[in-house]
DNA sequence: TTACTAACTTAGGACACGGCCG
DNA sequence: CGGCCGTGTCCTAAGTTAGTAA
């Protein structure tokens, strides 16, 4: 099947990256060129299908994924119940939102010359000092505090998680008991219901206690009953941001109408960032280049040389720039070494903040520099000028007894200091591109802040558990309810829950057209007799789901009802939306929203498939993990582009392949005639070749064989994972605990499969049990 | 009810890096 | 020992959701 062919082309060009898996069994990719080889205006493609079998319901399901090709409505002979999940991107969609493109365009910035920088310095000078009290009026009350802490800071990271753990392990396990106990039966529902709501109350307490009790280990100070809720931290310190550095003109003058042209450094820089962009597939889009020219252009003023676009020529600009990046990539590693080391020792005070005194690593403390924004898919606004950050953007939040980060750039100052302890942002600024956007400086992952929410999504989606089958059961009912909202709500449900969709947020006119569950528009499913769906949209980053998979016939039928009667661009679910769709799941349980499904489906898939972990060898064993981790991938729809060696790499694997195969005949020839007692035939160029033993000739056999295999299992493992990224699910939606257990039992060493940076993202989950199930 | 704001999680691509192979 | 290639890090865009205002 060809696969491809049937792909939807998308309309208006847009991106996609998606790929074509063909994986399954045995099969297939070849079919499915890349033809989007080349960057990335790709086509898009699809990647494969996973299906899985009508549900039942009740089941727990635990599903898992299998991946077929593509078309084939499932058959599924996975097993029972399972997710079913696809992906592949393609275009198509239509729909017109109202938009707002006018205002914050061009004209805007002109008015001030717009040659000196963007940034209007007039208005901005009421840099408040003083700080604004926490929003909420929270509890200013419990900043006072410990005057400023003294040295607790690089501490007992391990130490503090530890304790930390050890409470949440506790929870959990209790929690876990319960559950067991009680989530089989699957009617005592209503019941467990209630226990479950006192179940997670006491969680959260605990959680939140948690936090004290952390603190107080640490230290053996104050111990304020922050309780309070939305309280974050009690003290916080940091160093502020740092800064770009100033724009440094290079002179190289870019023609005009083949002439070089004078041109300031503020309008060079500019030219700037769109010469060195040249060589990507933005600068060949209608739009970035629209965008770009009409952002540029009130810089250049009105009487200027250039007047028109299509006579720039900006190579001189960018023949400059790869220079400058040869000769940067050829300095020698002691000199790269030491400019690195220099960097570091600048950035080295913006890189922590001590937050209840303890020193956490900061997230991204580099204010974004200026350039072109690169926005995914087909997105409007790509090209436009992200303008210059500077202090007077930016607003500062900070503990009320710390010092105030000191304004790097001298003279200026920031636009504000805050001290609202119910937030976790450092600072934040305005978003050049989008007005009614921010940016935020958050602290890193690794931070003790971050990894308590980490542990309570994981917590929440593990009390999903409890929640499942009766969800499942009633929406299962509801597909034929004869109140058409409650049956879009079912409907929708099932498609998050078993299909892993996103929930679908309405977008604005202005942003990339991309839809989830709740946006979908007509053309993005369609039905396939007998009882199938074909879905095909672009979701988050512009990535094509597509995927076709046997659905229950009430769904089935429930789909054709919402369809009929609409045309091309309307809503599947147009009495529906995110917000009602999630107030809907939180009278079921509390705080459940659309994404936790995600985060259940995909961890418990990991755990249910990690079960089955039949590998001898460590090697093996990783290898099981990989699989899973695919499948969970699959489900998740997390994709990547085809590197851009892709094929010719494979080529190349081909070849060898071929070449060891030969050799494997040309040995067993050898072999033969050994055993005859008959010198080995002349080697390909003629030439003799001494004679060997029966049995050296065989091990030489049997090291080629084993030779070829590992290549053919690495080729098709390689050729398999060619649209698939792993490491998104392992980031985000698997409970790293899961896979911390399973290294247990398994006895493989952690580090095999978390990085440096999962590792210290995860510290929070390295206690586990090794029969700790998700 | 809808619209918007704010805050925080999730996402893929670019690029740097370092081990490996011929 | 230079280039290849896979992995890890950085970057910042693009989602979700809670809460508030209109």
């Amino acid at each position: 099947m060809p696969l491809a062919s049937r792909l939807p082309v998308t309309a208006k060009g847009k991106v996609v990256k998606g790929s074509p898996i063909a994986k399954s069994g045995k099969d297939i990719s070849a079919s499915i060129k890349d033809e989007r080889g080349s960057d990335k205006a790709k086509a898009p493609e699809p990647k494969q299908p996973i299906h899985y079998e009508s549900d039942d319901d009740d089941k727990p399901l635990a599903h898992h994924v299998q991946r077929k090709p593509t078309a084939s409505i499932v058959d599924d002979d996975s097993d029972d119940d399972k997710p079913l999940a696809t992906r592949l991107p393609s275009g198509v969609k239509t729909y017109q939102r109202k938009d707002s493109l006018p205002k914050t365009v061009p004209g805007v910035k002109q008015e001030s010359s717009p040659q000196s920088k963007p940034s209007t310095p007039s208005s901005v000078k009421t840099p408040k000092i003083s700080s604004t009290m926490p929003s909420s009026g929270k509890s200013d009350s419990k900043m006072e505090v410990d005057g400023d802490d003294d040295e607790d800071d690089d501490i007992p990271l391990a130490q503090r998680m530890s304790s930390s753990t050890s409470i949440i392990k506790k929870v959990v396990q209790q929690k876990a008991k319960a559950s067991s106990s009680t989530g089989s039966t699957a009617i005592a529902a209503r019941k467990l219901l209630e226990k479950k709501k006192a179940k997670r109350l006491q969680l959260q307490m605990m959680v939140t206690k948690k936090k004290v009790i952390t603190k107080t280990t640490t230290k053996s100070k104050k111990v304020e009953p922050v309780s309070g809720d939305g309280v974050k931290w009690t003290t916080l310190e940091h160093n502020g941001v740092i800064f770009p550095p100033p724009y440094e003109p290079h002179g190289v003058k870019m023609l005009y109408d083949g002439k070089p042209v004078d041109l300031t450094p503020a309008q060079e820089e500019i030219a700037t960032m769109f010469a060195v962009m040249l060589e990507t597939d933005y600068a060949k889009k209608e739009r970035f280049i629209k965008n770009f020219w009409d952002d540029w252009k009130p810089y250049l003023g009105k009487n200027h040389v250039i007047k028109k676009f299509e006579l720039c020529d900006f190579t001189p600009i960018f023949d400059w720039h790869a220079r400058e990046k040869e000769r940067k990539k050829s300095m020698s590693t002691e000199e790269k070494k030491r400019l690195k080391e220099e960097k570091l020792a600048v950035e080295e005070k913006y890189m922590w903040a001590v937050v209840d005194g303890v020193k956490e690593k900061v997230g991204n403390f580099r204010v974004e520099p200026p350039g072109l924004f690169r926005g995914r898919g087909d997105h409007p606004k790509m090209g436009k000028l992200k303008t210059r950050i500077l202090p007077h953007d930016i607003v500062i939040n900070i503990g009320k007894d710390a010092a105030v980060p000191e304004c790097p750039i001298p003279g200026q100052r920031w636009k504000e200091i805050r001290h609202d302890n119910t937030v976790t942002w450092l600072a934040y600024w305005k978003d050049p591109i989008n007005d009614k956007e921010f940016k935020y400086v958050f602290l890193a992952a690794s931070s003790s802040l971050k990894g308590q929410s980490d542990m309570q999504k994981y917590e929440k989606a593990r009390m999903l558990k409890d929640y499942i089958d009766d969800i499942r059961r009633t929406y299962t009912h509801d597909f034929s309810s004869s109140d058409p909202t409650k049956q879009q709500i079912a409907v929708a449900t099932y498609l998050i829950d078993r299909l892993a969709l996103r929930a679908g947020n309405e977008k604005d006119e202005d942003e990339a057209d991309t839809v989830g569950c709740c946006s979908l528009k007509v053309e993005h499913v369609t039905l396939v007799a007998p009882k199938s769906l074909q879905f095909d949209f672009l979701g988050k980053d512009s990535i094509r789901y597509f995927n076709t998979v046997e659905v229950d016939e009430r769904v089935y039928k429930a789909i054709g009802q919402f369809k009929k009667g609409k045309k091309e661009g309307d809503d599947l679910f147009e009495r529906l939306d995110t917000t009602k769709l999630n107030l809907h799941l939180k009278g079921i349980m509390p705080s459940l929203t659309a994404k936790v499904f995600r985060t259940y489906n995909a961890s418990i898939t990991l755990d249910n498939l990690l079960q089955d972990t039949t590998g001898e060898t460590t090697i093996e064993i990783i290898a099981d993990y990989q699989r899973a981790n695919k499948q969970v991938a699959i489900l998740c729809n997390h994709q990547r582009s085809v590197s851009k060696g892709h094929s010719a790499q494979m080529e190349r694997l081909e070849g060898k392949m071929q070449e060891l195969e030969e050799q494997l005949e040309e040995l067993e020839t050898d072999l033969d005639r050994a055993k005859k007692g008959k010198p080995p035939l002349k080697d390909s160029e003629g030439k003799v070749k001494r004679n060997q033993t029966p049995e050296a000739l065989e091990k030489k056999i049997a090291a080629t064989k084993q030779k070829i295999d590992k290549m053919r299992l690495d080729m098709r493992v390689k050729d398999d994972l060619k649209t698939v990224a792993l490491g998104t699910s392992k980031i985000n939606y698997m409970d790293p605990r899961i896979t911390v257990a399973w290294c247990k039992r398994h006895e493989v060493p952690i580090e095999k499969i978390f990085n440096k940076s999962l590792l210290s993202k995860f510290a929070w989950a390295m206690e586990v049990e090794p029969d700790f199930r998700f």
